[in-house]
DNA sequence: CGACCCCTTGAGGCTTCTCAAAATCCGTGG
DNA sequence: CCACGGATTTTGAGAAGCCTCAAGGGGTCG
């Protein structure tokens, strides 16, 4: 079938327990999306979507672009940003499975979202979503959780952004990695990075430069190793959480 | 019935095209909250509904407080923040009139909610307004589409604090605060700051001195005049855009 | 084995912050 | 109407943190 496929198939069969591995995404969107739904809600949500399989650093979606689809991840990391005319770059959030991407109030993209791993996603038509919206109360309960949950987490961005330093706005991003791992039952320590420096750096505001010279001054006074520039070992969590700030 | 007042009476004369003065908040609530709401859920509403006022600098709740209510602006300034251990501060946003205070998917607040002006606000028990939510879809729907426009602002916001320089965030700023008061229906030449020195250098990441010494250069090259500290002349609004970024 | 990309390290400069003091505004009271 | 006191804003000088520019190191893949 190819990199894309109608999941009109999934509800045919809600009550399976065991799902086929070819189907695993639809294991995992229905997940994330369909928890709360009946079979018939299901049905109607998995009527409209269609699967798409992104290889890593592929645009989904560029920043002004209309906003035709929503998309639902279920599997990959996803980064958003914003940039300037002169290149100058801000990314605004990592994204990931359970995550929505391009659900907009206005007709157009805020951000654009590019892939750093493979990421398999559902795409939706945005009126058909809206549609779905309006006719399913649940669905749209879950996507009011979800954008409360990112605003506070852009809240705790803006203030790194505003008034932390450098070494601050490292520790803090490398706890957050830590926890992040932790909710996706992953491996906390070491800690895989999938994004680089530059991508760190755009996500903290601040330089390749300053990035890397913050990651050896933490090396340097034993709090992590680096294994490799994307592999890091969290030799003194608390050490971190000192340096992050002692408030907040 | 001195500053508190509960709002049952609102709904009994759902028809009646003249509010009395003394209930032009009523009106408000009912504009904001209620707009696509039958006579009926705006009973539903109303019943659990508290009207507070505040007056200028009150802390309407604190970070890490019990989100023990949600609440409705229904006229006034109010800024949300978070703050360090140490004492910085940053401003996360500006809320006006129709914006909802405290809705949060924790148990306690993220932010602290401190007026700017005199404020009258709509106050929901959490419980009560989470039941209202999952009784009337059209409220849900509505907090969603406020959810998703503060997400896109919080986005610009992390754009302009992560990227851009002292310079270009007073001019974003200035041509912000001059949108809001023509969205607001206000005279936006000259522009009113509800704000201090101190408040604008929280929300853009600055200090009050870097903000002051923007303002005067901005006035040295009259692209703005300054009738006084919270009264704008705009002279040039295209060069303040120029010098917010081209892009974007 | 070599080329390329990413990361690291170094030196110097610039923007913004810090600390300090003067000026202005505003409400209060004589 | 003017004088006073406190708060806010403006201005100045110097310091610091981060950025810019530049070069070197290390890993990966063909």
């Amino acid at each position: 079938m190819g990199s894309v496929h109608n999941f009109v198939s999934l509800p045919s069969r809600p009550q399976s327990p065991s799902i086929p591995d070819t189907c695993v995404n639809c294991t995992a969107r229905s997940l994330t999306i369909c928890a709360s739904l009946n079979p018939q809600e299901q049905a109607e949500v998995a009527a409209v979507a269609t699967e798409l399989v992104f290889k890593p650093r592929q645009i989904i979606f560029h920043e002004g672009d209309e906003a035709a689809f929503v998309y639902n991840i279920t599997s990959g990391s996803v980064a958003l940003s914003k940039s300037m005319a002169d290149g100058r770059r801000q990314i605004t959030g990592f994204l990931g499975p359970g995550d929505f991407l391009g659900f907009n109030a206005r007709a157009s993209h805020s951000v654009s979202a590019e892939t750093l791993t493979d990421v398999h996603v559902c795409r939706f038509p945005r009126r058909a979503f809206h549609e779905l919206l309006a006719r399913i109360p649940p669905l749209e309960h879950r996507l009011l959780t979800v954008a409360t949950t990112e605003l506070e987490a852009a809240q705790d961005q803006i203030l790194l952004l505003g008034r932390k330093t450098a070494m601050e706005r490292i520790s803090t991003f490398l706890l957050m990695q830590i926890e992040r791992a932790k909710a996706r039952g992953g491996v906390a320590n070491p800690l895989i990075l999938p994004m680089t420096r530059a991508e760190v750096g755009d996500y903290l505001g601040l330089t390749i430069e300053t990035v890397s010279r913050c990651f050896t001054k933490l090396r340097k006074s034993n709090v992590i190793s680096l294994l490799s520039a994307d592999r890091v070992c969290i030799n003194a969590p608390e050490a971190l959480s000192a340096l992050a700030d002692a408030s907040d």
